[in-house]
DNA sequence: CATGAATGAGACTTCATTCAT
DNA sequence: TATGAATGAAGTCTCATTCAT
């Protein structure tokens, strides 16, 4: 039982990958890449992974899989809709101010890239939007929303505008303190539930 | 000596090219396909472009030039910001479904591919972004909107809706008709400027 | 008749493939290179020449022509076997001076290019060969030139070292002046018929 | 556990790389004929070398350092300059002789490219031309070499002559025997040393 | 588990040559 | 003669994946 704290491989090919798709593109980028930065041998990465696309996969099912809890935990332990919407910016935006590396490949590669891993990821992607939907239509129904804005129309204003917001930080590329995270997910929210005109 | 109607090669190129990236994505197609779709020889490909990136580069510009002034347009000949972001609203939507392969191909490889192509055309994307912002900044002057939510955000929040509407079209890759056109287009106005709260 | 004097424009397109080969060598440049050069459309160099080669070995067998018969215009009219020497080094030393483009293509991209153009025209490149060869046989005959040194060889000595010299010109790509070229002819008539040693 | 024989894959790419490369030169050569003659797989060339250039390049430095070295040790261990001459040329033509191929491709694609390699691998290719001419200088500085042909320009003489000779006997290509050898090494010593003249 | 050499299909790009005008 | 668009065969290099150790 001598294996040392570190010594899961698996786990720092992985880390390394997000380090690399980030950096290089999952395109751009080759296997080498990410064994160098993993400090590994070339041949690991697939022992355990099959291909380079299955580390993306893995990547993306991880994260996504937290994300959906935690919306379904905003929608649990919120009262009103725009709280359990604020949760939810909360989140993503957290995720980002805490790992940009991670959420810049997931919304890159995956939740944008609709022609090749967004198309495959579709039904899990999918399921964010239909549980947000979800909060809007109960919320249409206990008379906060109005009704003339179909649900899952919504839920793409919602989604849409907190990842406009991710990818105009991934573009800029500058670390983005607390203060602006804070206020950022407050005007999201605002300009969602009250939108632009007085 | 009348110029024949499809004598322009480049034309030619360029417009198989669109079919060729909007059906196989820009990295997985290889340029014989784009010469094989527009019934060239491979060499003529190269002939007029330097490179496949540049027929991509060319699409996009061409495209984008019209769109910004489009913009221009709206907001120069509408009164309300209400009527101008759905004039908008509605060149976007409208040039999709008179081309849905270009703004797919646009959408996907250029404007969400942060990457790669979205950074290389950022300058111009920010353009449209810009002249938005511009138009809401007017609409806060003149009391319209109301002056919580600043303008380049706001406009974040009306792009982006439109982008995810569209992304959303892409996906499910099936042709969308006047009817539901025009019905989107009045509901990303709605959603933007009235917010989901009653 | 109103043909403009330099309207030969297969001489035109020669003088410029003369440049071209010089500047990138006749491996690295294109047939366009040579037309562009040349202020001649992309076809014309291929109504004139059959091929990039063709250009190639008209330009050297046109001036080798001109360096026979210079080798044996020296053998008719010097008396000496070192005159006649001292006059083929002259001779081909300035046609280095009035045009070293000229002179490098030929040394280059034929005469030392022993897998391709040299093995071309190896029968013409020996006549020069055997006629600096005959010069020494008649020398040895006439009991001016010792006999221990077989001709062909001889002939191999003098030539190798004009060649070798203006490959180091050629290397050093700086324009030599008549006082070098004078110095240097002597230098290698002396080096050749006395030898280093006292 | 005996390393097996023949199992260095970079030797045996570069010892396929010179038959090929005196074959059918290098700019007419494919990387594929190098992988063919080696009994390898395409991609293996290029996990050993950067590029088809850099083959070459390797297969000059290698043998031209040996070169140098039997330069710089007929210097040190002949007494007479016209022994030390000898010695040089003895170790030039002998390794024509034992190895052909080689020789070939150095001279031919290296020595004599000078628009190519030749300019490339100039400094190296001056050393041996220093060497000779340091070897001049100091026989002149002996009283045993006349004064009045200066160093490096005897150094141009002789080495030309080397290569001119192996030259001819490239496009000759019929092997030669050590009768050959050694009656020409004394040949170029003393055609060089004692000149033409009686 | 771990290594990295070995494989080979495939992509981009170049460019000599042809041809219609 | 003169033009330059059109052709398509090659060639270099890349890199995901496999495999022997």
């Amino acid at each position: 039982m001598a294996a040392p704290a570190t010594a899961d491989k698996r786990r720092v090919i992985l880390d390394a990958a997000v380090r690399v798709f980030a950096r290089q593109g999952f395109h751009t980028c080759r296997v080498a890449d990410i064994a160098d930065e993993a400090r590994v041998a070339y041949g690991l990465v697939y022992h355990y992974f099959s291909s380079k696309e299955e580390i993306l996969d893995t990547l993306f099912l991880e994260r996504w899989d937290v994300m959906l809890e935690a919306i379904a935990e905003a929608d649990r332990n919120q009262r009103s809709p725009r709280e359990k919407l604020l949760a939810i910016a909360t989140f993503i935006l957290d995720s980002y101010r805490h790992d940009p590396e991670l959420m810049k490949v997931i919304i890159v590669e995956v939740t944008r890239a609709a022609n090749t891993f967004g198309r495959t990821h579709l039904a899990k992607i999918r399921e964010a939007y239909d549980q947000i939907a979800s909060i809007v239509a109960r919320a249409q129904a206990d008379g906060e929303f109005r009704m003339e804005i179909d649900p899952p129309f919504a839920a793409l204003a919602f989604y849409g505008l907190v990842e406009q917001v991710l990818t105009t930080w991934i573009f800029e590329s500058q670390p983005v303190d607390d203060g602006v995270v804070d206020r950022t997910k407050a005007l999201i929210v605002d300009t969602i539930c009250r939108g632009l005109e007085r």
